[in-house]
DNA sequence: TTATGAGGGTGGTCATACCAATAATTAAGT
DNA sequence: ACTTAATTATTGGTATGACCACCCTCATAA
């Protein structure tokens, strides 16, 4: 809980409310006067933790008015590196299969419940709507929780935040995404079951095949949509990235 | 010139210092205290823009000695989370090793005489020096990169961020590491051989055996250390943390 | 209805004091 | 004379409390 220095666990804590959802891009934070009677640190920690947070462009901080959360994608690389949707998907694919078999061997029962709400959330909710893709982020961070690892869990949410932060990556997963909620459902479903079952090895093997396909699907859409020389490396990242599904 | 906010118009004074060549990288700045007198500003200025300087990545707080100007090619990065040494030790055992696997298939003569390089500098250098570590970081890295995939670089760099600037993680590591450097050094052979070999199986066996031995080498310390009640969870530590070596 | 302006809230800055960790110095021991 | 331990000084860390400038709201007046 303490990062030495105050301020960073209270950075911490703050980034902690903001990435729980608790304050979407574009809210107001609590002012610097509350914040610091609900951790019990004076005002000055507060602002040390605010100003640093601005300096990581993940904050905004406008006088007189407040502090307001940023829809981090508009001056994002200063600590997000500039990774392909490839890349990250191929990252996700062996972090994800590694967090899924640690989870199978000590996910609890309430954490099963927790992810087949998701799936139900997934399922009634219009295709590549906003809380369609909640429910997809709550389904892999629950299972990086339940590998009862918090070094997992960030790991999952620096993912995700290059999903959502990283231009590149956004636009080519948006174009995806639609036709790729029918199949979604169906694969979370499976790694389900091989959680519930309490198997490590088949729910690797679950969440290898998601992403894998996920690749794929990738792939071609970034065949279909790249009619100028992306069409010419197109066949040189598909062996190139494809091999992460066969390399075990 | 002056920036709507005080710290920011002073960090950018500090900076064009810093810039200047007055203050090159590893040098000391001038106390807060002097720095408030010469700029006319109070203290609390000074910390912000410091404050604002170290989240950037270009200044080095350290606590009781002063503000170090930081070399710019260092890794700048994310706010770390807290993470005991098993947890990081377990994922690096889980990541690290489908990076392997994933280098394995892919990776250049060139960079084999890369790691090649960093064994012998493990063999030449002092026990827990400050090279051998550095070249233990080396080896791992140059392993990520040859899995030809920026997000594993990256995620390589903020693990071996967590191990050097996270106290907790930091104390246990130095004390396993003068005992831990004779295994490293036929470790780090072994996993070569794999990589020099094209072998995928190999190479991951041979990264998860790495890992495995040093989790047990920091369970081991951890019980023999903590003679109060930590020693009664380290067995509880044990079960759960070993599990990661053999869910697969 | 539209201006407008006063008041309350918010961040910005200051001064001061004290705490904690580190570094430099001195004293003590061999 | 050298090493080691205790002491002191320096540096960053945190807490208070005060005041200012700015923004926003809302009641009031035109």
């Amino acid at each position: 809980m303490s990062d030495k220095r105050l301020y960073q666990s209270v950075a911490r804590n703050i980034l902690d409310m903001i990435e729980s959802g608790a304050y979407p891009p574009g809210t107001r934070l609590p002012g610097e006067r509350e914040l610091a009677e609900r951790f019990g640190v004076s005002r000055v920690v507060i602002r040390e933790a605010e100003i640093s947070l601005e300096a990581l462009g993940r904050v905004e901080i406008k006088v007189g008015s407040g502090v307001y959360v940023r829809n981090s994608s508009d001056t994002i690389g200063l600590v997000l590196p500039s990774v392909t949707p490839f890349e990250l998907t191929q990252t996700r694919l062996l972090f994800e299969s590694e967090c899924a078999a640690l989870a199978a061997s000590m996910i609890t029962d309430a954490q099963v419940e927790e992810l087949e709400a998701t799936i139900q959330r997934m399922e009634s909710a219009p295709h590549d709507s906003a809380d369609g893709e909640g429910a997809d982020r709550d389904f892999h961070l629950i299972i990086a929780k339940a590998s009862g690892n918090a070094a997992n869990v960030f790991f999952l949410q620096t993912l995700w935040r290059m999903r959502t932060e990283i231009d590149a990556v956004k636009k080519v997963y948006a174009a995806v995404c639609h036709e790729d909620a029918s199949h979604r459902v169906n694969e979370h479903a499976a790694i389900l079951d091989a959680l519930r079952a309490r198997d490590p090895v088949a729910a690797r093997a679950a969440m290898r095949g998601h992403f894998s396909r996920l690749l794929e699907a990738l792939l071609d859409a970034s065949e279909r949509q790249a009619i100028d020389e992306a069409r010419r490396n197109s066949s040189a990242n598909r062996e190139k990235y494809l091999k992460s599904s066969v390399a075990g």
